[in-house]
DNA sequence: TGAATCATGTAAACAGTTACATGATTGG
DNA sequence: CCAATCATGTAACTGTTTACATGATTCA
């Protein structure tokens, strides 16, 4: 005979979980996540304001957040979340579950297309793909040395994935220019 | 005075870019794509069955695409598509739309947020990653001697970008690894 | 004086997934 | 004989985006 029914872990979203995980460290509001995302998350996850704004209160319901009213002159009051106990068991369930087979890919799908747009449109998209993933990789080695491995070592790790990620972006594109002019 | 009113251009998602695309090559059958996706645009774009059959019939009525009723004997009927003018166009402008400043990635979200995990979760998750992405890539290399620069450009070159961003996948896991047995 | 910041939302639409359903034919 | 292939869908839901709306305060 049990004492506690089993528990049911509440199964959430990759944005979900994001924005648990943003307020584990610390009460933060709407807003206040909505900056953190940006040169954050936000490289890799970004979810729209609205949608934001509407998960929150629905978290609070289901038990995973706790929300606080804050007061303010001079400025509009806030509502600040916490992460409870059961946000952080979802969390952790949540970042477990495995990850989709396939992550779309939106540039690769208009280069596989190439031949239905006219000579040069293809050749103007991969440099500017070379480019903006040049200026990405800047970005990003700017952050680099503000980011401590020893105690922000998974964010420290996604960094070097993006660095990663973007010189592949780089070289291929180089190639690819290439193998245009040979044509 | 001008004697055709001006065109106003049909705007498509590029999952519709997707299905257009392929029905460049000729009629088939919703059956016929997805077939044609796995081992193909699959590997970046992969939409449902289910997604797939309600695009079809709206492509129709939006002229961007034909019909034809096909019966057979020993095999069910079937509904074969083919793209129209108004279609190419579409799919044209389509192509041109700028991709999306962020294409999502669930594995950096989970990672990103590993410290919420218990120890050695992380690392297998990244392991796991090494070893599906070395299987990408091997699958990449068994296809790319099928495929012929000359005469399939564009879908040569997604191959050559899914290779470098394999290898990047598989290069920062390695690295990623290191770090943290360091820890 | 006008733009940016602070702070939060609603409404509507669109895109996409999951689960379910059917039924004949072919190959091992 | 059973699994896979051929062939197509519906229903319900979930997730996400876009556009719109408000209004005070601070900074250049």
């Amino acid at each position: 005979m049990r004492t506690k029914p089993a528990q049911t872990i509440e199964q959430i979203t990759l944005t979900e979980c994001a924005v648990l995980g943003l307020l584990t460290s610390g009460e933060q509001s709407g807003y206040d996540l909505l900056k953190r995302i940006e040169g954050g998350v936000g490289f890799f996850w970004t979810p729209a304001k609205s949608q934001l704004y509407a998960l929150l209160p629905k978290l609070v319901e289901r038990g995973l957040l706790k929300a606080r009213r804050v007061e303010q002159d001079k400025r509009p009051d806030k509502t600040v979340y916490r992460v409870t106990p059961a946000g952080r068991r979802a969390l952790r369930e949540g970042l477990m579950q495995p990850s989709p087979a396939v992550d779309r890919n939106s540039f690769e799908l208009r280069v596989f297309f190439g031949e239905h747009l006219p000579p040069g449109v293809v050749r103007r998209m991969i440099e500017a793909r070379r480019d903006s993933q040049r200026a990405h990789l800047a970005t990003l080695e700017e952050i680099e040395p503000t980011v401590d491995p020893k105690t922000e070592l998974y964010p420290y790790l996604t960094l070097l994935d993006g660095k990663e990620s973007a010189k592949a972006a780089i070289r291929w594109a180089e190639q690819a220019l290439e193998l245009l002019d040979e044509q």
